[in-house]
DNA sequence: AAGTACTCCAACCGCGACGGA
DNA sequence: TTCCGTCGCGGTTGGAGTACT
């Protein structure tokens, strides 16, 4: 699933981290921060970039980061956002806790881009119960990935009712009961104190209920407010006990 | 059972933005 | 103002695991 560890000319390794790069990275930016990933791998003796070892931190070693199935509500939360964002996975990153942008990319390229694509045109082939690769069975003269991609939206776009389906109701998403106001705005600006206090004691933080979809409208933007602060490195490191 | 095709995701790469000298 | 170093973002790739033939 990784990339195999290798060196470059440099003598910089590249590749899949091992568990002892994983634990040195961690104890240094824990002990020392990171206010200059250049110094990073080199104080913590580890045989990486800077930029390496900043990939490693924000997607996998970084605190409150989670790992596995993105739930419905989180899946909705991202089409939303890429309806309003486009690929701003990082701006979409910072409205979703624990999850980093490449994560959140990765699952819009595999999961859901295909999702909307149903749901904009309703229906395509594969909705239809036809895969990819039988439909490449059944056009043989489709030599490339793309050019199977290319026709499957085609037809997708053309081909197939709007009316029917259970297949199509199947894979519906409520997406507009989320829905952003056109005029909404990332807010940045410091929270009101009692805003922590109301949010904290309202909602647990490991459980990702904060992000919950019922009654999201107007508190989209106090939980952007929040998860700005809750992903920032400094703040954690001053809050960090409220969450482990 | 073996070979092939496909999926998924961690990691890499290139580039633009930004800040300091 | 310009240059340079660093950071962060988004696109792309590599390859292990899985599904299919």
């Amino acid at each position: 699933m990784v990339r195999g560890p290798c060196y470059d000319k440099h003598g910089v390794k590249k590749g899949a981290w091992s568990e002892e790069e994983d634990n040195t990275l961690r104890a240094h930016i824990e002990k020392y921060g990171h206010s200059n990933w250049r110094e990073v791998p080199k104080l913590a003796g580890l045989s990486r970039c800077g930029k390496s070892c900043r990939l490693r931190w924000m997607n996998y070693l970084r605190p409150n980061v989670k790992h596995g199935n993105f739930t419905k509500e989180e899946e909705d939360i991202i089409i939303n956002l890429h309806n309003k964002l486009g690929n701003k996975w990082s701006a979409m990153a910072t409205r979703l806790p624990g999850r980093s942008d490449n994560e959140i990319k990765n699952h819009w390229h595999s999961h859901l881009k295909n999702r909307t694509i149903r749901n904009d045109r309703v229906r395509s082939p594969e909705a239809d119960g036809v895969t990819r690769k039988g439909f490449l069975a059944k056009n043989p003269n489709l030599k490339t990935q793309q050019e199977v991609d290319v026709l499957l939206a085609v037809l997708s776009s053309n081909q197939f009712p709007s009316s029917s389906s259970s297949a199509s109701e199947s894979c519906s998403l409520s997406v507009s009961d989320y829905a952003v106001s056109d005029d909404f705005t990332p807010q940045f600006c410091e929270p009101d104190s009692n805003l922590w206090n109301e949010i904290l004691s309202a909602n647990d933080m490991s459980s990702g209920t904060i992000f919950s979809p019922v009654g999201l409208s107007d508190d989209l933007t106090s939980q952007a407010y929040l998860h700005d602060y809750v992903m920032d490195d400094e703040l954690f490191w001053s809050t960090s006990d409220l969450y482990m």
